[in-house]
DNA sequence: GCAAACTTCTGGTCTATACCAATTAGCCGG
DNA sequence: CCGGCTAATTGGTATAGACCAGAAGTTTGC
């Protein structure tokens, strides 16, 4: 059982990354380097990186190689720091890209806000960074009634900021899940991994303290880039 | 890209699964069977199967083979009510198994509740399951001045409900950690599951009304069976 | 009739090899 | 020195076959 040879390697692999991490820049070598390092084959050696992938321990870019992975990023889902907030209370550089704006009907945003089928919403879609590493895509469907010129003025700053200090938007009522994912090949091109790379999905349906309906989302992380963390307190 | 084949098996048992469900009381052909039938090679097909698990569409249990799986039980961290509650609710089959009983040290738990290193716990060791799949494996430390003869009396019902009725005991202070990993061998051995399948690690931290520590456990959960959701109203 | 022993089936692991496409590094010419 | 082209490298995908250990099903023996 845990004599499987490819187990071993992954405590081979994870020493080697112990100890060598510093000189590597954080690549690790070829695979077929690798393999003839440990003497056995590519599918052997990948299972063992594989193993140490899930473990969030390291991942892999587009076909650019196997890289350390960074500590991940401590999150709240309940506190309503926007994601440059919490970046940079980290010590971590945050980074946004808008990868489109168009205004559209979107169904799975309707049904979460209650809102008709054909309710057209402004849609935004960006991918961010923690430190140049792309970690997470979402896409988020703004109610056009709250936030009307909306498409005109963003260009990647926080649009929790934004719906409360131009438009005065109390972000009062929060419906959040999270599920783990295989991410699809259109999420995983725009975060230049493989797809079926894990990834974790959350989604969040959010209305104003008079229960209207302000914006959903969804966003796709890595799934090794991110720590869930909730403190609660006084109640029972 | 998205022709490589695997991604159209993915695609072709998806349909597969979808249509005939019923028939199979959720078990899938045998991996031989199945690559005989799309004609590839195990190793292809096995490919496609780790994706829709990668998805929490199927999973495999031990070497019997590959099962749908059931609907992902809907769990609100951020609320009291204990396993057996809300799986019920859900209309569901809870069952525990207990795995160990002792009393020791542990340093990550006194780490946790800022007690020494080599602060005594009773450490009760369980395992979950819902409609008779096997879905968690669990560690729970308890400060033993908080519950004296907990491990004379504990036999799988609920720890909460235990620590309030008998030792009248509130948990008012929680610190939530949940990050994603791939199952060490010790845990998926427990769960019935190849070592490496992906999993959700949840840990607790847990302080009465006082600031006291009462207990810290780690919950080792399969991806497949869990989605978190969190409901937040009137804060800001 | 039932438990033990055996056989079959199945997933888990592994070897060896091959081709493709994207990336990278090197070369060359302006 | 820079930009564009080419060749080498790398990860991604795939084939074909093999052995093992655990699980399941069947037969045997009492």
């Amino acid at each position: 059982m845990s004599d499987a040879y490819y187990l071993q390697l992954t405590e081979q692999l994870r020493h080697l990354i112990d100890q060598n991490a510093v000189h590597w820049d954080g690549k690790l070598p070829a695979e077929r380097a690798l393999a003839e390092r440990f003497a056995t084959t590519r599918v052997t050696l990948r299972q063992a990186l594989a193993q140490l992938e899930g473990e969030g321990l390291i991942h892999r870019s587009n076909r650019r190689g196997w890289f350390i992975s960074p500590a991940r990023l401590v999150y709240d889902p309940t506190r309503d720091a926007g994601f440059n907030d919490y970046v940079r209370a980290q010590g971590r550089q945050p980074r946004t890209a808008v990868l489109k704006l168009e205004t559209r009907a979107h169904v799975p945003a309707a049904r979460a806000l209650g809102l008709p089928d054909d309710q057209p919403f402004h849609h935004i879609r960006r991918r961010r960074y923690v430190d140049d590493r792309a970690v997470l895509v979402e896409s988020l469907w703004v109610v056009p009634e709250r936030a009307p010129e909306l498409l005109d003025i963003y260009s990647g700053q926080s649009l929790w900021g934004l719906l409360r200090e131009r438009w005065g938007h109390y972000l009062a009522n929060r419906s959040i899940r999270m599920v783990s994912e295989a991410l699809l090949p259109i999420d995983a091109e725009e975060l230049l991994v493989a797809p079926g790379t894990a990834g974790l999905n959350i989604n969040r349906a959010i209305l104003d303290d008079q229960q209207r309906p302000i914006e959903y989302d969804e966003e796709h992380w890595l799934h090794d880039s991110l720590c869930i963390s909730v403190e609660l307190s006084g109640q029972q």
